[in-house]
DNA sequence: CACTGCGGGGAAC
DNA sequence: GTTCCCCGCAGTG
């Protein structure tokens, strides 16, 4: 945490590392000499970089407190992995907590129509599965490179769906199953109650206590999620309380927890607490009040923050908040139209100005570039952000070739720009207004070249994948930081 | 049994 | 040509 905490706080570490430099996971050749790591994030969400260690186990393991399944994208030195979304009650009741169930879709999809066909456990109402939208209409998608000594992280998309179980929540809850099922005394009482055969394993209170004592037993449901569905159905709704509790978490808690993954139980805490951090962005966005969030919020984030975070929240605060009647099918499906949806809803708002992409930039870069944002990825500037966003966005392969052999690419060490890597910190003040100059484009990076002069030509395509990322890539600051402290904990302590 | 990663292949744009 | 998705396979725990 202190680590965390420190690199945000601090001046010089605005943004992780990963976002600090300029890579995209589809570079021919990425930093070379990376001399430090970013810490486990295990909810991270929005258009965000981290890079690991080759050391870290839950980078290893391309974990993710979201269910993601593996997509195939044909190139084997990236692994590609889509959000499933998460399976909720299709009543949306509310547990005995008051939180609302939002149980972790199976990756298997052989187990995932199982699961689906169970029923809640808390009404025995169908379940239902959430499906992410957060990319453009699409799943999100989170990219895993393994390069020297590094892991390389990319996210796309910002989730549109309340948090499911973390892995290491549903895998307890399921070994709790095991136990009790095993237990003699359990078995009988199942087979009086367990007649319905879609149900779930068990009743919700016990998953609270079978899933895991101490704080952060509610967390399942509760914590980041809740704040959303209340806000969902209820008349209530607000976009900052809803993206609040996991943006926040997605990012934030990494630094905390070096290997650990961080638990959610935690965001409980925060959500407790006076929406503050949030709130305050909140007018920064809504309004066009310049960022009163910086204040609040991590330094680090200002830039990105300001804007693309709240956006991001704001965004799916507003789908959300546009079906508030019910149904997440309801909500999902008018989001689920795709970019038609998104960007409807960008063209309107607050965010109206924003929704054409070009003008965005103008916006988001005296945010961004005025201030010092060196580490922007994106760092958009009007013109040429739409192009390597794109490039980022969309591509999946890119210029690498679907893997013939691992040696493909040789990363040239050092072609990367290292100011980002070494000097953050100044290039954080100087870059500002060229931004765009400091991202490298390597020479070799034809994509990025070609990308460029895409942009001016397809603003179609940009609208659709960009939109988002143009202001969310950023937004990895907002969920570190009012919860940075929070989950320091577990995760692959395999508790169970 | 479920998760994970790989890879073939089809559909849509 | 690109991107997404579905499917099956195999290895692992």
């Amino acid at each position: 945490m202190s680590k965390t905490s420190d690199q945000f706080d601090s001046s010089d570490c605005v943004c992780s590392f990963g976002m600090k430099l300029t890579w995209d996971i589809n570079d021919p050749k990425l930093p070379q000499d990376t001399k430090q790591y970013d810490a486990f994030q295990e909810w991270t969400d929005g258009y965000v970089r981290y890079i690991y260690s080759s050391e870290d186990k839950n980078a290893q393991r391309h974990l993710s407190g979201w269910a993601m399944r593996n997509t195939n994208n044909h190139n084997c030195q990236i692994l590609k992995k889509s959000c499933l979304g998460v399976v909720v009650c299709s009543r949306n009741c509310s547990l005995p907590d008051g939180s609302k169930l939002q149980l972790r879709p199976a990756i298997c999809d052989k187990a995932r129509q199982k699961q689906q066909k169970k029923l809640c456990p808390n009404c025995n109402s169908a379940l239902e599965l959430i499906p992410c939208r957060g990319h453009s209409g699409y799943p999100v998608t989170n990219f895993w490179r393994v390069d020297g000594k590094a892991i390389f992280f990319q996210a796309k998309g910002v989730h549109d769906h309340p948090r499911p179980e973390s892995k290491s929540e549903t895998e307890a809850r399921r070994s709790a199953v095991k136990r009790r099922m095993s237990s003699p005394h359990f078995s009988q009482k199942r087979r009086l109650v367990e007649p319905e055969p879609g149900r779930y394993d068990m009743a919700f209170p016990n998953i609270h206590q079978l899933t895991m004592d101490g704080p952060d037993r509610f967390s399942i449901i509760a914590e980041s999620n809740y704040p959303i569905q209340t806000q969902h159905y209820p008349p209530f709704q607000n976009p900052e309380p809803y993206k609040f509790p996991y943006d926040t978490h997605t990012t934030a808690a990494m630094a905390d927890a070096p290997s650990t993954l961080q638990k959610p139980a935690n965001h409980r805490l925060y959500m407790t607490r006076p929406p503050c951090g949030y709130d305050f962005a909140v007018p920064g966005y809504l309004g066009s009040g310049p960022y009163p969030t910086t204040l609040y919020k991590d330094p680090s984030s200002p830039q990105t923050e300001t804007e693309p975070n709240k956006s991001g929240p704001s965004l799916s605060g507003m789908s959300h908040g546009t079906s508030p009647l019910g149904s997440h099918e309801r909500s999902y499906a008018e989001t689920t139209g795709k970019h038609h949806g998104w960007k409807q809803i960008l063209s309107k708002g607050a965010y109206g100005e924003r929704g054409d992409y070009t003008q965005l930039p103008t916006n988001a870069n005296h945010h961004y570039y005025n201030s010092d944002y060196p580490c922007r990825y994106t760092g958009p500037a009007p013109a040429t952000p739409a192009a390597l966003q794109t490039i980022i966005t969309t591509t999946t392969k890119v210029s690498y070739q679907p893997c013939p052999k691992p040696s493909v690419v040789k990363y040239g060490e050092n072609i990367y720009d290292v100011k980002g890597l070494s000097n953050c910190n100044s290039i954080l003040e100087e870059t500002s207004p060229n931004s765009y100059s400091d991202l490298k484009i390597p020479e070799d990076s034809g994509v990025i070249k070609s990308a460029l002069s895409y942009q001016d030509t397809l603003p179609a395509k940009i609208e659709r994948s960009e939109n988002f990322e143009g202001y969310r890539y950023s937004s990895y600051s907002s969920n570190s930081y009012p919860e940075r402290m929070s989950h320091p904990f577990r995760y692959d302590s395999g508790e169970y």
